[in-house]
RNA sequence: GGCCCCUUCGUCUAUCGGUUAGGACGCCAGGUUUUCAUCCUGGAAACAGGAGUUCGAUUCUCCUAGGGGCUGCCA
């Protein structure tokens, strides 16, 4: 078994098993991440995306995009071409998919809708489906009635199709009457009675369930659509999917899957299934669902999303400057481990390293804490002149003209203390710009008149440098300290508040150097104007 | 409620019967640094509970508890 988990040597004589075997060996790996357009792919999905995509290039697969579009009333405009660029900047673009094409399109359920129906009349046929002429009230009423009578899962199955309207309560030619006359009507699956039905997952090992506990789900809706559960098992076996990889929300559904997998004759080129994790949310109970980013404060998309209707704003992790090799990373990470003590994985690495028998079991609750670190690794890891080039555009855009030189030594000097890129900027400040004001706090505590006086013997020292570079600055300033007998802490903390309004930055030194020095004795002069001497 | 899935430090996780239960984030302490950040060192911190199988269970089985998912003519 190349990727299940361990199974007993006595299944694998198991028919299906052994066909699992060949496929693998035998078949190009196909994997489909199908995503519905109702709105912004969240955290989650892009997760499950990436999984497929990591799993797809393992194996040298074709990762496809399908978009379930099945219900037309839930459209969101917009969304499809969301889910597109997102995967984009993730790195993790399909293979196939509505935008590149491929052989197995088109890739748009709303566009193979011609296709489903025969599917569902070949079930019909076959004595594995039925009509159903029940009207979405009359069902909605059963629920609530049964609700009422102490039973809260009223289904749609053996026990109760039979007090139902449909082609299998009705006399044939009621049925045909009604379907010629035009009569809406649902094509639903007939499951049998008392029949395990179990399937072997990749993640979760054997899985088993019994159909008195499932119902005779609706294949094939009232407008003409299919659902989803026939939609995907038709779509996967035309396109040659051999492995299903989703979300943990879809298990329950799995074992209709499977029998439809056998109703169809489909059962010898079942793709394997694997049940990913959820990402459940950092605080209290659930998975991660999009209000929880604003409440909580992180993003859980990966791109700023405008809802059409109203205009309402979803944060992005691409916009707030997570650079998308850390966020996959990130993601990588939630619900699986390589096994060895690594952390910092590039695409390739975890390409390499991906296998999903050690993908975990359990939900994985997000931590936004740990994200910033990556993004932290990450950005240190960008080569210095990306950076200094980001960070002087950046503050072009916003007034200051930076040389090349200077951008690089910003750069350098903050690196160290920034998460994201934009840090650079809001860190470096001081260094495009004389400080406004003075931090009060270390004005109180740190400038008196002896200080002061430091500051003016300094400038009159630095006045007289030619070089004003960071090591001279440095030599000239402890001369002066041992010549004055005294401390760095005695003159430091002024000599930075002058020049940078602040109590606490990188080097002085450094400092000095990059604002040069004209500037530097302007910044001494302006504060020993603007601070008062007391003490 | 029913069905299914899950359960190791606060969080993400390693352990595929025998370990002082390892790592990372976060937290705390110390060191480096004029300060902050970085960096280095150290620390606190976990196998949900109970039975069983076994010479031996975090690891296998069962039960309990807790958590999660599903329960639409949504995906």
């Amino acid at each position: 078994m190349a990727w299940g988990r361990s199974v007993p040597p006595l299944l694998l004589s198991l028919p299906f098993l052994k066909r699992s075997a060949h496929n693998m060996s035998a078949q190009a790996v196909r994997v489909r991440f199908a995503p519905s357009p109702t709105g912004p792919l969240h955290m989650g999905g892009v997760r499950t995306a990436l999984y497929n995509y990591l799993f797809a290039r393992k194996h040298q697969g074709s990762f496809v995009l399908r978009i379930e579009d099945t219900d037309q009333t839930r459209y969101v405009p917009g969304a499809e071409e969301y889910i597109q660029e997102a995967l984009s900047w993730c790195g993790i673009a399909p293979d196939e998919g509505p935008q590149k094409g491929g052989d197995y399109g088109p890739y748009r359920q709303s566009e193979r809708k011609h296709l489903y129906r025969q599917y569902a009349d070949q079930l019909v046929e076959a004595g594995y489906a039925y009509y159903a002429f029940d009207t979405s009230e009359e069902l909605e009423e059963m629920r609530s009635m049964a609700k009422k009578a102490g039973t809260p899962n009223w289904q749609y199955n053996h026990v109760t199709r039979g007090r139902m309207k449909n082609s299998l309560t009705l006399a044939a030619s009621d049925t045909e009457k009604r379907i010629n006359d035009g009569d809406p009507y649902v094509i639903r699956i007939k499951l049998p009675r008392n029949e395990e039905v179990k399937f072997y997952d990749i993640v979760r090992g054997w899985v088993r369930v019994n159909t008195n506990n499932m119902d005779d789900k609706v294949l094939f809706k009232g407008d003409g659509m299919p659902t989803y559960h026939l939609a995907n098992i038709v779509d996967d076996h035309l396109m040659g999917i051999t492995h299903v990889i989703r979300g943990e929300e879809w298990l329950p559904s799995a074992p209709l899957h499977i029998m439809l997998y056998r109703y169809l004759g489909w059962e010898e080129s079942r793709p394997s299934m694997a049940h990913l994790p959820l990402l459940l949310k950092p605080d209290g109970n659930g998975k991660l669902s999009k209000r929880d980013g604003d409440r909580l404060g992180f993003p859980v998309f990966p791109l700023e999303w405008k809802t059409p209707a109203n205009d309402e704003v979803f944060s992005g992790y691409r916009e707030q400057g997570y650079l998308p090799e850390a966020f996959l990373n990130m993601l990588a990470f939630l619900g699986w481990n390589p096994g060895t003590e690594q952390e910092i994985f590039s695409k390739q690495e975890l390409i390499d390293a991906f296998s999903l028998e050690k993908v975990n079991k359990a939900g994985a609750r997000y931590d936004h804490d740990k994200t910033r670190w990556f993004n932290q690794q990450y950005l240190r890891q960008q080569p210095l002149p990306v950076l200094a080039d980001q960070l002087r555009q950046e503050a072009q855009s916003q007034g200051y003209d930076l040389t090349e030189q200077k951008a690089q030594q910003m750069t350098e000097l903050l690196l160290d203390r920034a998460v994201f890129p934009s840090d650079l900027l809001k860190e470096g400040q001081f260094l495009l710009e004389p400080p406004e004001t003075y931090d009060e706090k270390t004005t109180r505590k740190k400038w008196n008149s002896q200080a002061r006086q430091h500051i003016e013997n300094l400038r009159e020292r630095f006045a007289q440098l030619d070089a004003f570079e960071a090591s001279l600055l440095e030599e000239r300033f402890k001369t002066y300290l041992q010549e004055q007998e005294t401390g760095f802490g005695k003159v430091g903390p002024g000599l930075r508040l002058a020049l940078t309004g602040k109590g606490m930055g990188p080097s002085l030194f450094a400092i000095m150097a990059i604002l040069g020095k004209p500037e530097t004795l302007a910044r001494l002069d302006k504060a020993l104007e603007k601070l008062p001497a007391h003490g």
